[in-house]
DNA sequence: TATTGTTATACTCTATAACTATA
DNA sequence: TATAGTTATAGAGTATAACAATA
């Protein structure tokens, strides 16, 4: 197709669709967990390293706090997630996974990373763990949590 | 931070954060235009080489055929895009830039170009240009009319 | 007086269904 | 009878503002 604008064939346009598309492709394979990407996304940074307060993970998902009361409602109702209040502040709710949330996030993630096996197939093993090392150095200034990873 | 879990620090999920990432700094680039990505993007698919229905162009943004009905109507009043009726099919409308919105989409297109080198600056130009071959392969299967670009 | 989490409300966006005109 | 485009409506998702409890 000789004519296709070069906006289409951009590396910013192709990092819009893959995202989107990719979006997709994790919410399916989460689908037999019974986890949205989001919910996906919350029980890996609730067990991950910090113990976050509400705020914290609100900042990290980029949600407004309001939406993380919702999230981790459900999360608690479904014996995933635990809010524990802060003793040093009685205010902030710290967050952990249950015993059960933990196991979920494991499958998901396994779950995930099958996906994204597959999404990326197209790639060869050495081009995959390049690309990520691209999208790395682009985003690790922009997601402060990651550190030098 | 050496506990970060391995998900955080996946291709796939630096895909996402990229993807809505940029999206902001796009939506912010053509601000100066007026234009959402969105309708940036209507502008270089209708200016393109095939000339598109509304099906068609739905299709190719993935929207909903009567969100492409709203998007036609402000472009239209903007003076941007035509409707013409197909003489081969009375059913369907043609779309074509006019002359403003083909300069709209020139300058658009400049500023979106200039976001995009922001966006990947920690990248050098050849490691830039390695990024959108990656992309394109991955998404060549998914974006059918790129054909092979 | 400021901050964390919560609730209630309003707004935006999208999906669904029904309609017109063409085929 | 099916399709392209349109309109109206309802639903989901989000942002805004106000509130209770802590600091």
């Amino acid at each position: 197709m000789t004519g296709t604008n070069p906006v289409l064939t951009s590396a910013g346009y192709l990092l819009l669709k893959a995202g989107t598309q990719f979006h997709g492709v994790i919410d399916e394979a989460l689908g037999a967990e019974d986890l949205t990407g989001r919910q996906f996304l919350v029980l890996t940074f609730v067990g991950g390293e910090d113990q976050l307060s509400q705020l914290e993970l609100s900042r990290r998902l980029n949600l407004d706090p309001t939406i993380i009361v919702g999230l981790l409602d459900e999360l608690g109702d479904r014996g995933l997630v635990n809010r524990v209040r802060d003793p040093a502040d009685r205010r902030r709710h710290l967050l952990e996974l249950t015993a059960a949330g933990r196991r979920a996030q494991h499958r998901a993630a396994k779950a995930v990373a099958i996906a994204e096996r597959g999404f990326l197939a197209p790639l060869g093993a050495s081009d995959r763990k390049q690309l990520r090392r691209f999208l790395l150095e682009v985003m690790q200034s922009r997601l402060p949590w990651l550190g030098d990873a």
